[in-house]
DNA sequence: CATATATTCAACTTATAGGTTGAATATATG
DNA sequence: CATATATTCAACCTATAAGTTGAATATATG
């Protein structure tokens, strides 16, 4: 799996993007990270992985605690990805002949 | 689910990101976004319900033809929604201070 | 040392993604 | 009308996400 694929998934559920949210606020350990949810603790390690997996969260294990912190490198991807259709949810009606007539794509994705 | 659940869910299988970049190209039948790919038409076909449940793409039926093309605007959600991350990348490492007195976030993702 | 705390591991369930094959449906065309 | 084409529907398989509960592991603390 890529890093987008990776990071895609990872951001698909809700629950990790309210944790991704929470992050932004600094270092917080697991329990910290789990509190706010309906959930056990062992669905938030699991969902803990998949951030960790897709190189969204760093873990820093101190002592029987473990530190997750924010690595934003693969929101950027995500945000640089979605960036190249910018000129479609801007574009006018009146604005289509222009597009149509522009250049195709090139290795777009991958 | 969510818009921002749909989208990312449907971004993050790089057939499907692949069929969206080519749809840049404007306008495309079942059969010619099928044709790049290694699988059964049918396998694309999912994929496009897929993506037309995330609001991506929108169908148009000729006769026994269906048209696909791209609805931009699920795709501004999930380029809205990394940019909010956008200072975390962009900031230097003696920026940090700055970052951990400001204030916390407030209802951030949903 | 005994116990409490922080976290993961293992096993299990349910839902869904991602693919297949084969049949059905709808529309064109000779 | 008979046949070819475009697409979906249905049934099936396998992998994995998302959750649970219970046990294991590692580290603090009285």
């Amino acid at each position: 799996m890529t890093t987008l694929d990776l990071a895609f998934t990872a951001l698909a559920d809700p629950t990790r993007r309210r944790i991704v949210a929470r992050l932004t606020r600094g270092e917080a350990r697991v329990t910290d990270l789990a509190q706010p949810f309906a959930m056990s603790l062992n669905a938030v390690s699991k969902h803990l992985k998949l951030l960790e997996r897709a190189g969204l969260v760093q873990r820093r294990r101190v002592g029987r605690e473990h530190f997750l912190r924010l690595r934003p490198a693969p929101l950027r991807a995500v945000q640089q990805w979605a960036s190249r259709y910018e000129r479609f949810w801007n574009q006018r009606l009146d604005a289509l002949g222009k597009f149509l007539s522009s250049p195709p794509e090139k290795g777009v994705d991958q």
